[in-house]
Order: structure tokens, then C-alpha cells, then sequence
DNA sequence: ACGACCATGTAAGGGGTTACATGATTAG
DNA sequence: CTAATCATGTAACCCCTTACATGGTCGT
């Protein structure tokens, strides 16, 4: 019960948390299937915080002895977690700006062969493509599902946002070949 | 002459310094001014940074001294330096997954109230609204000026950026509606 | 045989922000 | 009189990633 974790990493926890009871090595692969799109975790990480989230008395644990692995950790969240994340989730979001190393490279793009930048654009445009079909396959998944509203909207706004980069991607490389 | 600093504020402030000799002072103050839509530099970072760089001979420095003030610290761009960012802008950007909260809070949205997530995001699109004017000003300011066209290409990808944005807000404001 | 999956955790280190310390000048 | 601008730098701190350590089972 002691000192409050406060990092996001807490709270993307505490989120996975709240669809049921899992361990680290749950809370890995499911932020990965999940919300990996917009968000990364790192074992490094995971296992530190809940560490914390569990003497802060958010969550609770429970241990399962096995065989030839190490004890299975299994979280679930207390209400005293749940009210921590809803408090939270009721706190504005600071705009932040998120650093783009192409754009990077792109505004000194003077300082190298004209063909180095194109190159670049190129490959960031077929990433988005290829990140573009996945959100629309998961997209259609979860189209009819009003349960998975949520889900649905966040890789909307990654189809947004492929679309997007695509549209800049294909006016910055016409006017970088005039 | 020594260890090589790697990070990426180095290659920001040497591509800074390819226009023009500057202190840490005017490369925060610049930074703010043309890069500011997709990189920040902070003064904490940027001072130590540019000691690495001096001792790896990437840039020179005279001091000038001033009455009342601290020297001030000029810095240029030594070939050294100079090969060394164009060897950094032909390698190939590595895709990030770039943390977004707001998507987080919308993914574990059915902990609050539906009105909760709806404020967020009416705040998240003046947001964005506000940004694409300044980057729709900036851009007329630098369209005809062909000097100026890889900064105009940032814009235009904020600029596209935005408009994504805002049509995304559009729609989950609607579909949260309903 | 080899890699993937299961499972936890630590250690090292980098990258970065914020706050602090100092202080003169100038504009509103 | 207050805030901003100029000007440098340090210290504390957090956040997070990567690599390491350990090792059994299962599929191909």
C-alpha cells in the first residue's frame, strides 16, 4: 500500500487486467494481439510494475506452482486498482509531440542525394500499405461486434491514419521527382 | 575525438548547424520554430549533447564573451560532422510503434461513463483543428518557395496528418452516439 | 536438432524531461 | 513590478528497452 505507481505502463495493466485475471507472460501476448497497434510493452517492464501495482495494493496475486517453469503469477485487479484506472481514464490527455525520424530526414533532405529521400518515403509508404491491410482485416473482424465497439475504433483510426500517410506519401514523392 | 554520441538529438542539432553556426541557445530556439510539429529538444538535453559532439569532433565551438551573461557558446558543423549526418540520413528509418494515451483511455473506454470518452475526443479534435491551422498558415508562407520545399513537405504531412485526425473524431463521436 | 512457446526476473544503460542555480536587460 | 529574453549548465529522476540467466516441453 505504499508508494503509487503512476507510469502509463500502470495503466495499460490495469486495463488488460480489468478483462480478467492474467500473469506477465499473459499481459505480453495480449497487449500484443490487442492494442499493439498503438502500444508497446516490454517484459523489462511488465514485471517491475507489477511488482509495484501489487504492494500498492491495486492488484492482487496469486501463485500456481508448475513443473519444470518457473511459479506462474496470476494478477487480477483489486477495486482499489479498478478505481485507480478509472480515475485516470477521466484525466485529459496532454497533447504530446511524438518524434518522427523520418520527418527528420526529410527536412535536411538537402544535405543528400535527392534519390536517399525518395528511398525513404518509399519504404514508409509500403509499410503503411502493409500496416494498412492488417488494420482492415482486424477492422472487418470486429465490424458487427457492438461488444467490441472500442477495439473497433482504435483501428479505425489506424486505417485513418495508413490512409493518410499514403495520400502524403504519394504528393511528397511527385513533387520530389518534379 | 571519442566515443561516438548516437542518439538522435545529435542528428537534429547537426542538421540544425548545417544552417548556420549556433549556440545551444539558438538551436532550442530554432528547433522550436521549423521542427517543432514532430521534434522537440529540450535545454537539459541539448547542452550535453553538444559537449559529445565537441569531443567527437563533430563540431567546433569559439566562445564569445558577453557582460552580465554567461559566454556564449557558437558551434559549427566540421566535415567530420557533416559526413557523419549524411551517413545517419541515408540509413533507413526504422518503423515505431508510437504510445498514443488517448487511444489507450478509448480501448478501456467501458470502465467510464460513456460521456467521458466523448469530452475526450471533442478535445482531442480542437486539438488537431488548432494544429492544422497553424501548419495550413505556415504552409502558404513557404508554397511558392522552392528553397523551402522539404520544410513544406513536414507541414503538408501534419497538414494531412490532422485532417485524418479530425475525420477519425468525426466518425467515433458519431458511432459512440448511436 | 532447432526453434517456438512457456515463464519469471534482474541488470545495465540510454534517452530524455524537469527543476534548480545564476543574473542582467528590456518591454509592457 | 512582472514577465520574457538571453545564456549556460547540472542534478535528480523516470521511463523504457535490451540483453542476460534459466530451463523444460512440444512441434516439425
Amino acid at each position: 500500500m505504499s508508494p503509487k505507481p503512476v507510469n502509463r505502463t500502470t495503466y495499460a495493466i490495469l486495463g488488460l487486467l480489468t478483462q480478467g485475471p492474467k500473469s506477465g507472460y499473459d499481459i505480453k501476448r495480449e497487449a500484443e494481439t490487442t492494442i499493439s497497434h498503438f502500444w508497446k510493452e516490454s517484459f523489462g517492464h511488465i514485471y517491475p510494475v507489477l511488482r509495484r501495482l501489487h504492494e500498492a495494493g491495486w492488484v492482487d496475486r496469486t501463485t500456481e506452482a508448475q513443473t519444470g517453469k518457473p511459479d506462474r503469477h496470476v494478477y487480477h485487479i483489486t477495486p482499489a486498482g479498478r478505481a485507480a484506472l478509472q480515475s485516470w481514464l477521466r484525466e485529459p490527455v496532454e497533447p504530446v509531440v511524438t518524434r518522427n525520424e523520418l520527418l527528420l530526414k526529410l527536412f535536411f533532405g538537402e544535405q543528400v542525394e535527392p534519390f536517399v529521400i525518395r528511398a525513404h518515403i518509399a519504404t514508409y509508404r509500403q509499410h503503411h500499405e502493409a500496416l494498412l491491410a492488417g488494420y482492415q482485416a482486424r477492422h472487418a473482424d470486429v465490424e458487427t461486434d457492438p461488444a467490441k465497439q472500442f477495439k473497433r475504433l482504435t483501428l479505425l483510426a489506424g486505417i485513418h491514419y495508413c490512409e493518410s500517410v499514403i495520400a502524403w506519401c504519394d504528393e511528397a514523392s511527385t513533387s520530389l521527382s518534379d
